[in-house]
RNA sequence: GUCCCCAUCGUCUAGCCUGGUCUAGGACAAAAGCUUUUCAAGCUUUCGACACCGGUUCAAAUCCGGUUGGGGACGCCA
């Protein structure tokens, strides 16, 4: 059976690169009805952080990706120390003193040329006499990260390595750790960095970086994870937006690319509209709800959940973050509208009263508040003035919802009701005037 | 400096392994148009790439070598 791991150092949030790492072993334990297991390598004791465990954590049950098993290094001490042991016994390594008379364990590197395959890369050659000798145990009795790693993939019989390209230089180091262990060698895949947009390495003066900040700017789980994937591997056919139930089927680490890939927002902006458009009004209402709590424009415990529902399904298709949503239906949940400037100049500037109030005395006798009720009676207007509907339609929609743009109008009227419809259009006519 | 990895449109990629079907396909972005009540969506179209040089071959995006460019690693960090 399959065995792979995600093991995460926790000195920082769940970056992006992270996050493919941990998608692509995931995808391919799914793929072969394997095991996923987590590993927190927090050998690292002054800079480990348990909110980073938590924040990580967090991240990886947000994207999807469940775990089979979960281990931490720094629980498991005393098994490094004693494989290193055994290999100091046996010669492979020396005794190091620092100038504290502290001891370290040093790993003896023969010099030797080496082959690797790489399910990725294929071949890769190194020689080791370019490798200095390695610590194995650190002057504080911490192990350093390639021995920890070395002894932890071999017990806990990680068949798969999947990790970033960065960690190739490491793969010869290690290699010779499981020699001079005696443990059988897993196999290898490396996979291609993400480089940030201007190219170089991502990082937070280049854009978001850690999965929380993408999850706080209102991206969905699945379509970050569909753009993740795509950032290496193609699913073939030309295919874009897939499941993650069809993209386990289809996904091969052999196909995956060697080429880093660029992070692009536009592509992961497209995405998420894709899925943000078909997916359920109701699970994005509830994703949305705290939002509108928190900019109090819904009263925690006393609002109408039907009534956000349909505005969710107004604005789904048109934005592309989640987040979109409470600035761009703001209208439907405050009293008075803002008006922005501009709008107000382009399409306010003119005296509409007469129009506007032949318009709300129609609105007046509507029995059914309903949207063809209200097109139908507008229509009938324009007809009888003897206008172009987008004449009073711009006008009209500023005045309600104090933007240029936005849904149907016909829409924003039925669900902001008879009265905060007439009520915003009255202001707009000019006592005296009829 | 040393070692390693990589190289198809601006970006993500298909094709490369198993040369000919590639006047290189798709998607994002950009531009134009349709639709229309604005925006978004949708539909149609346009722009746009095999880094370079050499070799192998009847034939190279595909195989080989080099150059250039980009990235990564050289910690008692992980």
């Amino acid at each position: 059976m399959i065995r792979v791991r995600f093991a995460p150092s926790p000195t920082g949030n769940l970056h992006i690169g992270g996050a493919r790492t941990a998608l692509f072993n995931w995808l391919l334990a799914q793929s072969k009805a394997g095991k996923f297991i987590l590993r927190i390598e927090d050998t690292d004791v002054s800079r480990s952080k348990t909110e980073y465990i938590d924040e990580i954590l967090n991240s990886l049950e947000w994207l999807g990706f469940k775990w089979d098993e979960i281990y931490y290094q720094s629980k498991r001490f005393d098994i490094y120390k004693e494989y290193a042991q055994k290999v100091l016994k046996e010669g492979k390594a020396y005794i190091e003193k620092s100038e504290a008379g502290k001891e370290a364990i040093i790993f003896k590197v023969i010099p030797q040329k080496m082959k690797i395959v790489d399910l990725i890369h294929g071949e890769i050659e190194f020689d080791t006499s370019v490798i200095k000798d390695q610590v194995l145990i650190k002057s504080d009795g911490t192990p350093t990260y390639n021995f920890a790693c070395v002894v932890d993939d071999a017990l806990m019989n990680i068949t798969h390595i999947v990790r970033g390209d960065d960690h190739i230089s490491n793969t010869p180091k290690q290699i010779m750790l499981y020699e001079a262990l005696g443990l059988p060698l897993p196999e290898f895949a490396h996979l291609p960095l993400i480089l940030a947009k201007g190219g170089g390495r991502m990082s937070k003066r280049k854009g978001a970086t850690a999965i929380t900040e993408y999850r706080q700017m209102g991206y969905l789980p699945q379509a970050l994870v569909n753009f993740l994937m795509l950032l290496g591997w193609a699913p073939g056919e030309n295919r874009e937006i897939i499941d993650i139930k069809d993209a386990i089927k289809l996904f091969d680490i052999k196909s995956v690319n060697k080429t880093a890939a660029v992070m692009d927002m536009d592509k992961l902006d497209w995405i998420n509209n894709q899925y943000l458009k078909n997916e359920d009004p109701q699970k994005l209402t509830d994703a949305v709800i705290p939002m509108l709590i928190e900019k109090k424009y819904i009263d925690k415990d006393n609002f109408d959940r039907d009534y956000v529902v349909s505005l969710v399904k107004l604005f789904q298709a048109r934005i592309t973050v989640l987040n979109d949503f409470a600035d761009w239906a703001d209208f439907f949940f405050m009293k008075d509208v803002t008006i922005d400037p501009e709008a107000q100049q382009k399409y306010l500037a003119q005296d509409l009263s007469k129009e506007f109030k032949l318009f709300i005395d129609r609105l007046d006798k509507l029995e059914k508040f309903d949207i063809a009720e209200i097109e139908a009676s507008f229509r009938e207007l324009v007809a009888e003035l003897n206008i172009q509907a987008k004449v009073l339609i711009h006008p009209i929609r500023v005045a309600l919802t104090g933007k240029t743009v936005g849904p149907g109008l016909f829409e924003v009227m039925h669900y902001l009701g008879k009265e905060r419809t007439k009520e915003r259009l009255m202001k707009w006519v000019k006592k005296g005037g009829s």
